[in-house]
DNA sequence: CTAGGGTTAG
């Protein structure tokens, strides 16, 4: 065991740790064989290991060393590690090969806790059930039920599964929960959607690392309760725990969510200050926060100067790259990373096809699209079809995209005929809108959103026989509107309107700026907009109920609470109307100010009184 | 010193 230890702090072993490149694994493997170092078995293992662990982009290179330079039989410590690297990888089913070698092994190997747990973590990348079943009974037919570390495994792929109840029947087996147990179910009772049950384990615990601090924190982040992750992650620079990468992820993740770019910027500094190391996921979740707070110039900054991009990376910057109009750069930035050996995912089409949308590269969408499954192998999922449909309507293609509906082979799901029933609002086409309507209420009855756009089509038309029918419909089927809500942040604090809500303290002053707006803009001879208004009511009364969308109160607030030539950054959870769209492109000019507004879809960069988006919503 | 926490879309 001492050999064992010395060898794992060989300089040797350390180096491999730091470093990647395939070309320098190389030439130490070929200085071991020389020297003879390889002969010791235990620094065989060790060697294959780590590669295996640290360069998870060299897992071929560790399966060749087992094949092909096998002075000794891998031991169980080299296959278990084997199996814990695929079960990280991208290609997690081939764990099973080497939990075979060792049930096959000529050497009398036998799985022990350390294979099981590894293999229970490989299904729950696979989320697989059945798989996760019977690899659940093989490790019980093995004795290794009540073993602590499987257990704990088996609580990681529960939750993966979304079985908070068999995580809580398993938990409630392990005799003495340990740490690493209790954490497992924290990040469990999260991950299935029981943040407070999680917090009340993290709040009962009588010992807490960091590990545990960050497991709560990025609960609370990936359930989207920002500023609750936000609040912990103070506290806990406030008691002194060791603050890492993983606990910036999370950070970064909330001020991605908040739109809160102040600290975002704060916390970028923070972790450069503190040499925080830089990992892919770290500047991801960099480049992520930039992107989607509005400052895409400075996400493309860090995304250049990651040394190491994985798919997550190229992705996220070709999704901030279509959300801020830019989709011929997204497009572009595809070809490079195929160019670069990196193979796209579903999600990479996704990035890809918004970007082919928000420009109207109709063709070269297309084209994209045919290409998931014959140059990819990526079967199209349901999301992709649903912006295809987005992006034959966006472009005004509206027949096209319901026969592209009519064409898919699965049954439409809502989300596509929404994207359908956005298009016929753009292009004010109410046959096809009111059967898009028709769809989606046969599936999601109470869908608000839906019903809001038909009216805002009738309203286009000054039907407003059609927009009472909606609300009517609505009334009985009892079906509430969202209401909006826009965040803007302020010397790094949040602040958050609803609409309707008049409880901020300076609702005064924004009042008389929102009064001060509408005089310059009806003096340029503006008319308001006023389809977007949901309820049939006097002109001049609707003028003041768009006066008040949720949007525009923030801009106002903006223009009193930020220094001149301070851009206005604001985030919504609804897409902009079209009227405070019209608006916010006069502010821009006559104000001289900035605004930049990220709603539900898309970004919109108002300057110099026109907005980025060029009417492509 | 083979276990626990993290990134892209919807």
């Amino acid at each position: 065991m001492r050999c064992l230890t010395n060898i794992a702090k060989h300089p040797t072993i350390l180096l491999i740790q730091s470093r990647t490149t395939l070309k320098e694994l190389k030439q130490i493997h070929t200085q071991l064989l020389v020297n003879g170092t390889f002969n010791n078995p235990h620094f065989h293992a060790q060697f294959i290991a780590t590669i295996a662990l640290h360069n998870p982009i060299n897992l071929h290179y560790s399966n060749y060393l087992i094949h092909h330079h096998n002075h000794h039989k891998p031991n169980l410590f080299t296959l278990n590690s084997m199996i814990r690297a695929y079960s990280k990888s991208t290609t997690p089913h081939k764990s099973f090969y080497f939990y075979n070698n060792i049930l096959n092994s000529s050497n009398n190997l036998s799985p022990d806790n350390y294979t099981f747990n590894f293999l229970v973590r490989t299904c729950a990348q696979l989320t697989v059930r059945v798989t996760g079943f019977s690899v659940h009974a093989a490790l019980i037919k093995h004795g290794f039920e009540y073993d602590p570390h499987v257990q704990s495994g088996l609580i990681f792929m529960y939750a993966e599964m979304g079985c908070l109840n068999s995580c809580h029947v398993v938990f409630e087996g392990v005799q003495n929960p340990d740490l690493v147990c209790q954490t497992a179910m924290l990040h469990a009772c999260a991950k299935c959607g029981d943040v407070d049950f999680a917090r009340k384990m993290f709040d009962e615990m009588p010992h807490r690392d960091f590990v545990v601090w960050n497991a709560m924190v990025a609960g609370y982040a990936q359930c989207g309760r920002s500023r609750e992750a936000l609040d912990l992650f103070q506290l806990m620079q406030m008691e002194g725990v060791k603050i890492n990468e993983v606990s910036m992820v999370s950070v970064l993740s909330a001020c991605t969510q908040l739109g809160a770019l102040d600290q975002g910027r704060w916390a970028h500094a923070y972790l450069e200050k503190n040499n925080i190391r830089m990992t892919v996921t770290l500047g991801t979740a960099l480049v992520d926060m930039y992107a989607k707070c509005g400052n895409i110039d400075k996400a493309m900054e860090v995304f250049w100067g990651m040394k190491e991009k994985n798919v997550y990376t190229w992705s996220s910057a070709m999704g901030g790259l279509a959300m801020n109009g830019l989709g011929r750069e997204s497009v572009e930035l595809f070809s490079v990373m195929k160019k670069d050996g990196v193979h796209p995912n579903e999600v990479t089409f996704i990035s890809l096809l918004r970007g082919c949308s928000v420009v109207g590269m109709v063709e070269e969408g297309r084209n994209h699209f045919e290409s998931m499954r014959k140059l990819h192998g990526i079967e199209p999922q349901f999301e992709h079809y649903g912006l295809m449909v987005d992006l034959y309507g966006r472009a005004g293609r509206v027949e096209e995209a319901l026969s592209f509906i009519n064409r898919m082979p699965m049954k439409p799901h809502v989300g596509a005929w929404i994207a359908l029933l956005h298009a016929c609002r753009m292009y004010k086409n109410k046959e096809i809108g009111e059967f898009a309507l028709k769809k989606i209420v046969e599936v999601e009855a109470k869908n608000d959103g839906a019903y809001v756009l038909l009216s805002n089509i009738y309203a286009d038309y000054k039907n407003w026989e059609g927009v009472n029918k909606v609300r009517e419909t609505m009334k009985t089927k009892g079906v509430k509107k969202l209401p909006g809500c826009s965040v803007i942040e302020v010397d790094g604090e949040v602040h958050e309107f609803i609409v309707g809500d008049k409880s901020h303290p300076r609702y005064d002053e924004i009042e008389l700026k929102i009064e001060e707006i509408s005089r310059c803009v009806r003096l340029a001879g503006y008319v308001a907009n006023t389809s977007n208004v949901f309820f049939d009511i006097e002109e001049e009364e609707k003028e003041d109920a768009l006066g008040r969308h949720s949007e525009k109160v923030a801009i106002a607030f903006g223009l009193i609470s930020l220094k001149e030539g301070v851009p206005i950054r604001v985030i919504m959870n609804l897409r902009i109307c079209w009227d405070c769209h019209d608006v916010a492109k006069m502010i821009s000019k006559f104000f001289k100010r900035e605004i930049v507004v990220r709603d539900r879809n898309r970004f919109h960069h108002f300057k110099d009184g026109e907005c980025s988006c060029k009417g492509y919503w």
